[in-house]
DNA sequence: CTGTATCCAAGCGGATACTG
DNA sequence: CAGTATCCGCTTGGATACAG
């Protein structure tokens, strides 16, 4: 019943696509889970300055759009992995580039902000 | 007059991306952009949706950032133009494999939500 | 036509404490 | 270890009015 209606209306693809991906933490998450299968504190230990609540949040949203796979073990103590679909692992090129471009354009800023 | 406190330091080049097109409208104006110039006027009749608001503060950070070039003519009535840089050309192939991307999910998704 | 200015509601996101 | 729960400030963004 708490489910959350949290995709309105998706007027057209980019739209959409931003609605999934562009959380505050969401694209840094899928890029981590680029190599694999990775637990909730190696995600919170590694994807800097999130909260666990923030975590949850995208991780449950990620998991609601079929990008995530959220797998649990019963053990002392306990275990989640997290891994990406196979749509998921569709995003991952396009990741690829985006942090291409935007790793050339911070060196470009750096040179410019040089004294 | 503060504009440029908004990017306090961007940790990794997917959140440095995410903070330049991550906006409710950045990623929808610049693919509307992608096929030369547009008019304030016809900006804010396609992109559905957003007020005069939104979208004079989202053109001003694009062109703050350099992805976009804001032209004016000095008339009347007047008109302001608006044009992708070349950093922000290089935008387009992904934005072009993202939108692709998703309308192949919501086709997906339109399938599976069929009663 | 191309914006500004103002008000205001919603919710994002951080800090902290707590649970199984 | 892997989360929930709660509080709360700040930003985002919508509506409306108005200006150059």
């Amino acid at each position: 019943m708490d489910k959350k209606s949290n995709h309105p209306a998706p007027k057209c693809g980019i739209d959409y696509a931003f609605q999934r991906i562009g959380g505050k933490y969401k694209g840094r998450i899928l890029w981590r889970l680029r190599n694999g299968t990775m637990r909730y504190g190696e995600l919170r230990r590694t994807v800097t300055g999130v909260t666990s609540k923030m975590l949850t949040q995208a991780l449950r949203e990620l998991e609601d759009d079929c990008l995530i796979v959220r797998q649990v073990y019963i053990e002392v103590p306990p275990r989640v992995e997290y891994t990406l679909t196979d749509t998921g692992k569709e995003l991952l090129p396009f990741l690829q580039l985006l942090r291409d471009w935007a790793k050339h354009q911070m060196q470009i800023n750096d040179i410019l902000a040089m004294p």
